[in-house]
DNA sequence: GTTGGCACTCACAGCATCGGAGTGCCAGTG
DNA sequence: CACTGGCACTCCGATGCTGTGAGTGCCAAC
């Protein structure tokens, strides 16, 4: 690919991201220093166009990138801008005196929507090296127990369990069996545990230790953090085009959870940035969007996805830089405390 | 108030609302039988528009209601619209099998959404005759330390807080000492039972006790549930108008939780269902849209708000009755248990 | 390989035309 | 006195036409 035709598509993405309007030979030939003509630049064209990397609206209307112009452009020419100072300092204090877990991931999403002027989606960190902590149980009603499982990050899990009746007595030691058999266990290993202990408990705990286990496990075995949230979702203003055709679909997939996940999952799983361009996307509602998205924190800690979806025509370059500087910013922030 | 004037004021928003277009006098006798002439009726919008209740885009086009016309409409005329049998089977379904409070409020939201077409909003129960059923502490590190906070209902709080390194053992005797003042008390009067509980303290346990009090205070005087869910942001779609000028400010609006229940709360707090059309809508970006909220559950129990957002042109009768039956289904729900 | 020139294309804005839906008013009627 | 039919009037919106200009593709020349 000659040099020159990169230098031609840098300029028409550039060009067409901030104008929103096709742009001809000439406005490029102007705006850009090219040093040729603009004769010499729609042969260039012309030669790009055949290769698929951009196209017309309409006859005699100056070009847009493809999908696949956008692709090249991410990955050869766009070179990393750096961020502004403003846009530092935001990132830097965003997070200081977050509390919580919940805290740290709210704030999160607000500050990659106001950084990337774009819908962010965060996903919950998933703790691998994650150990029990400890199991508590607290009876409701007669019949009905609460199974809490807390875990060594802080998190905390609960859910009800029907038993048959119960005495306080009976409650308090199957919970100090369960505790005694896996605190400060890892928790992908607390399944395992935990069967033994259902075969060693005497008759008139069999019950009510099935019913506790079974929850237990639910609780420990569901995929840690399936969660994710979203925020900026003003920014689709920024699409521009038509409701019902463009935005509408758009929504529909940011209210769907398991589409979320799959799509941070997907992207992110390489462990590098990933940008995901237009029809590059696996979704159909997302086909008009680009995804950027990337890990945060650490692998043998806390970890999980973040990203921006927005139009295909963005501006790449610093969107890309500011995903990746909240994701770093954050996983700096994980690992202090 | 004439009485034709009203059923024509009537049959205005009702095709207007159906069809979304200006509706004149002479289609308006066609679909209504009201038994006069199209002069007659034009004699009558005429009054309807001096008085303010309708009014046209422009001249020689037909009339649309106001916010006022509307309003009249709601208090007067509507005639409550009972539920198709589908709409009944779909709420008599959809909270069955429901786990825990997340996933109720979940379902709600989903079911108000499906229901109404519109944007829904449903406001987390709060428990008024909550009781505190136990608290646990649980270490993380030698200086962190995790305080649980278990209600009668089933709901859990935690928070982390920091204290000077302390022994399992002090931990343990802090964590019965609390247990023995407040379990099974009112959540509202914990604050007064923990208070006399720090003087008590040997001189060893003060540092700790205060730490873990001094949290376990904020976590149970926190406004119970300020949570809000919002879903079905895809019915959006049915505004129809131009995207910035419209959609954007209640996508905004949509994102501030705070004003999302603030809302909620200054329009069921009379305790019935209450309608907020157009401009009587307090915040400047909804003042294109008409509220539905109405609380939920019972005042002696678990209750809350809930209702849905959209169009001013919308069709009120039948949105009334969903959002009401929705609120009465998830009621009894709640009730059961 | 690059350039200037030139004919060609086509979206888009502006303008005029026209039909029709809808109105307001008025005089007539039971 | 309320209602009605008739009529002139208004004005939006669809349709069609035209001119303009940005942009292209091609070709011959450097």
């Amino acid at each position: 690919m000659d040099d020159r035709k990169l230098q031609v598509l840098r300029a028409i993405v550039t060009d067409y991201v901030s104008s929103q309007e096709p742009v001809g030979s000439k406005a490029l030939v102007e705006r850009h220093r090219l040093g040729v003509s603009p004769a010499t630049v729609r042969n260039d064209m012309a030669v790009l166009e055949e290769e698929g990397y951009i196209t017309q609206p309409h006859t005699s209307a100056g070009r847009i990138p493809t999908d696949k112009g956008y692709r090249l452009f991410v990955d050869r020419i766009a070179q990393v801008k750096p961020l502004s100072v403003a846009e530092r300092r935001a990132i830097g204090t965003f997070l200081s005196g977050a509390a919580d877990l919940d805290d740290i991931v709210a704030r999160t999403v607000r500050l990659l929507a106001q950084v990337t002027h774009q819908v962010a989606i965060v996903q919950y960190p998933i703790v691998s090296t994650e150990a029990l902590r400890h199991v508590e149980l607290v009876v409701l009603h007669p019949e009905r127990l609460l199974v809490i499982a807390v875990s060594s990050s802080g998190r905390v899990d609960q859910r009800t369990v029907e038993v048959p009746e119960v005495t306080e007595d009976d409650v308090a030691e199957v919970k100090n069996r369960i505790n005694g058999a896996v605190v400060d266990q890892p928790v992908r290993e607390v399944a395992g545990l935990l069967a033994p202990l259902l075969d060693e408990l005497p008759p008139h705990l069999t019950a009510l230790g099935t019913a506790v286990i079974t929850g237990l496990l639910q609780l420990v075995s569901t995929e840690p953090d399936t969660r994710v949230v979203v925020g900026g979702v003003t920014n689709l203003a920024r699409f521009g085009a038509d409701f019902e055709s463009t935005i509408a679909p758009v929504l529909e997939a940011l209210e769907e959870q398991v589409v979320l996940l799959r799509l941070l999952g997907e992207a992110a799983g390489g462990g590098e940035l990933t940008v995901r361009i237009g029809q590059e996307n696996p979704y159909e509602q997302l086909q008009a969007t680009s995804l950027i998205a990337t890990p945060y924190g650490s692998p043998d800690d806390a970890w999980a996805s973040l990203g921006i979806v927005g139009p295909t025509r963005m501006d790449y370059p610093s969107t890309m830089a500011s995903v990746r500087a909240v994701a770093r910013y954050v996983s700096r922030f994980l690992a202090q405390g």
